[in-house]
RNA sequence: GCCCCCGUAGCUCAGCUGGACAGAGCACCGGACUUCUAAUCCGAUGGUCGCAGGUUCGAAUCCUGCCGGGGGCGCCA
């Protein structure tokens, strides 16, 4: 039996008891959008032509949404890709196509045309928006939701800095990313739990108390030790008669709790990897292995056979001096996730930590897994730079950006947008100068001006003593200016950027998303004023409306990243 | 030597599991505030998508090989 240790003095954390039962599964709710209609509608129709024509529809009819306008609202390529199949030429088989959804077009389909080498073009009525826009308005921060997941359950694991310092600047993507991925994860119907795992074993936590000890007496850190001023500011707060290891774990988890919940960032979970040597989880999953066949004896040493599940070497697990290293640990661990029932595990790791992936597969398939149930996003690293030159980070050498200075100079909405801005997959080049100036380089600025110009309308309007009529005395076909257009087909996309972003594991296209968006806004906020004079007051309630619908789009994209927008600015 | 990520406009990056003449922001140049916040909007400039092959009706996108940058390859964690 495990006992994984629970913090005191944190929100959102709770005791997680190993290999406990199944959690029911989270309430389903509304996935109907406008979107998601028209596309069934139309891929419905396209089979149905196909079949009609004697070809074998593909198991999936790829509809894409067309870059530029004069390619249509939505187009196929399946004529390009049946023509093989089929044994015509593309174009010809896309007018046949054409021909019969034009005789009997789909609703809102205003024609269906034959373009470039092949494609099928569908050019809409605006009416199809007009609709799509109570629904936003109906669905308002569950806009976008879905059931994708099915309930099922999954861990993420993430940050997991040591406990042997404060929460760093390194730290930060991962946190980030980490938690946009769960909200992401949650919002498409999976049952999330967020885990960071505590490193408290092994001789870095006693490199780690002989430093404060020795700062506490006054004296200097051990050659190897911790020479932070942190170690200087803590050793100060440790009572005379503390272990300094305990002491000295509990503090810093303190304020790395403290200062991740700042930057919104909770975990249901903070698991100590003391804590399986104090339950025996750790001997238990060794004699699970040694069952299984997967272990040898040699050279004094105890091996993992992970080489036959892929790994290039085999990994030693218990050291010829009788110490483990670390891997045998982070088995138990993983065994440990998979016993609480889990579906899929998430671990995100820093790119120095590649190199483990592969072993971390081959031990979870030697204790008889599913490794593709363990998957693991590597964040590639983040170079901070100051005014154009590197900033190096260092624990030991007590060189180091603190989260905490991090927020303090930023502000938690920059850090993360920021962090959030682009694919994790790339190396990241964060200016600080840059982000800390407010400058126009910093997009985070840009989305939450869209955010509190759509607020201010509301305001303007009771001072002015303007009256907004429910929504449906509105006649939203009054709509159809480009700028108006152009926010309801951006905000008609958002179930599909959901999507893709959680089944890509990629936030950053939600942010993408958000800025798109927030370019409509702006344009439609500079053209289609509302409240002015001369505004004819069924324009004015719809265009109001249609704002209000483009601030569920930026509630709802923001809240998956993480970031406020405030009301004004 | 082997493994992972990246190489797209002067800079920072998108580019949806191949699609129609390659996009955005910043920077630079020129315009727009008596009107709901000009931290905004409009326009102009700007690219051999690292290089070379291959697959395909079609390649920035997939495959192979190079080149360049970053990170890893322990009986360290």
């Amino acid at each position: 039996m495990l006992y994984p240790l629970s913090y005191e003095g944190g929100t959102g954390s709770r005791l997680r008891g190993p290999g406990s039962g199944t959690l029911p599964s989270p309430g389903r709710h509304p996935t109907s959008h406008g979107s998601r209609t028209m596309r069934d509608d139309l891929t419905s129709a396209l089979r149905l032509a196909l079949t009609e024509l004697g070809v074998e529809p593909p198991a999936e009819i790829h509809l894409e949404r067309p870059a530029r306008r004069e390619h249509g609202d939505f187009s196929s390529n399946v004529a390009l890709a049946g023509a093989k199949r089929s044994g015509r030429p593309p174009r010809e088989l896309a007018a046949e196509l054409a021909d019969r959804l034009n005789a009997a077009p789909p609703p809102h389909v205003r024609s269906v045309e034959v373009a470039g080498p092949g494609f099928v073009n569908f050019r809409l009525d605006d009416g199809w928006l007009f609709e799509l826009l109570p629904t936003v308005l109906e669905a308002g921060a569950d806009f976008g939701r879905s059931d994708l997941g099915g309930g099922r359950r999954v861990m993420v694991e993430f940050v997991s800095a040591n406990p042997t310092g404060p929460v760093h600047a390194g730290h930060a993507r991962g946190a980030v990313y980490g938690d946009s991925l769960a909200r992401l994860l949650e919002f498409t119907g999976h049952d999330v739990e967020r885990e960071f795992y505590v490193n408290d074993r092994g001789v870095q936590m006693q490199t780690f108390g002989a430093s404060l000890a020795a700062r506490r007496a006054g004296e200097e850190p051990p050659e190897d030790g911790y020479r932070g001023a942190y170690i200087d500011e803590w050793a100060a707060l440790m009572p005379v008669d503390a272990d300094p290891i305990v002491w000295g774990e509990a503090h810093a988890l303190a304020e790395q709790r403290a200062v991740l919940a700042r930057m919104h960032v909770e975990f249901d979970t903070w698991f100590s990897e003391r804590a399986m040597v104090d339950t025996g989880a750790i001997e238990t999953t060794l004699a699970a292995l040694r069952e299984r066949g997967v272990v040898y004896d040699e050279d004094g040493a105890v091996w993992l056979r992970s080489t036959e599940f892929g790994d290039d070497k085999d990994r030693v697990l218990v050291k010829s001096d009788g110490q483990y290293t670390y891997l045998l640990p982070d088995i138990a661990y993983h065994r440990d996730k998979f016993a609480r029932g889990f579906d899929m595990i998430v671990n995100v790791w820093g790119a120095d930590h590649h190199g483990y992936v592969p072993r971390m597969r081959a031990a979870v398939q030697a204790l008889g897994h599913d490794p593709d149930d363990l998957q693991v996003v590597i964040t590639q690293l983040v170079r901070l730079e100051q005014d154009g030159h590197e900033v190096k980070i260092s624990k030991r050498a007590g060189n180091l950006i603190t989260l905490e200075d991090l927020l303090d100079e930023v502000g938690v909405d920059a850090v993360r947008l920021t962090y959030l801005l682009q694919s994790v997959d790339t190396p990241q080049t964060v200016d600080l100068g840059l982000i800390v100036a407010q400058s126009n380089e910093n997009p985070v600025f840009y989305v939450q001006m869209a955010n509190a110009r759509i607020r201010s309308i509301d305001r303007v309007a009771a001072e002015r003593g303007i009256a907004r009529r429910p929504l449906d005395q509105v006649d939203l076909s009054v709509l159809g200016h480009e700028r108006e257009l152009e926010m309801l087909r951006r905000l008609s996309v958002l179930p599909e950027v959901v999507e893709l972003a959680a089944r890509e594991r990629a936030p950053h296209k939600v942010t993408t998303w958000v800025r798109e968006l927030a370019t409509a806004v702006h344009g439609f906020y500079h053209d289609c004023p509302i409240l002015a004079d001369g505004i004819d007051d069924d324009l004015r309630q719809a265009r109001w409306w249609l704002a209000e619908s483009a601030g569920v789009g930026l509630q709802v994209g923001l809240g998956l990243l993480g970031v406020d927008a405030p009301e004004r600015m």
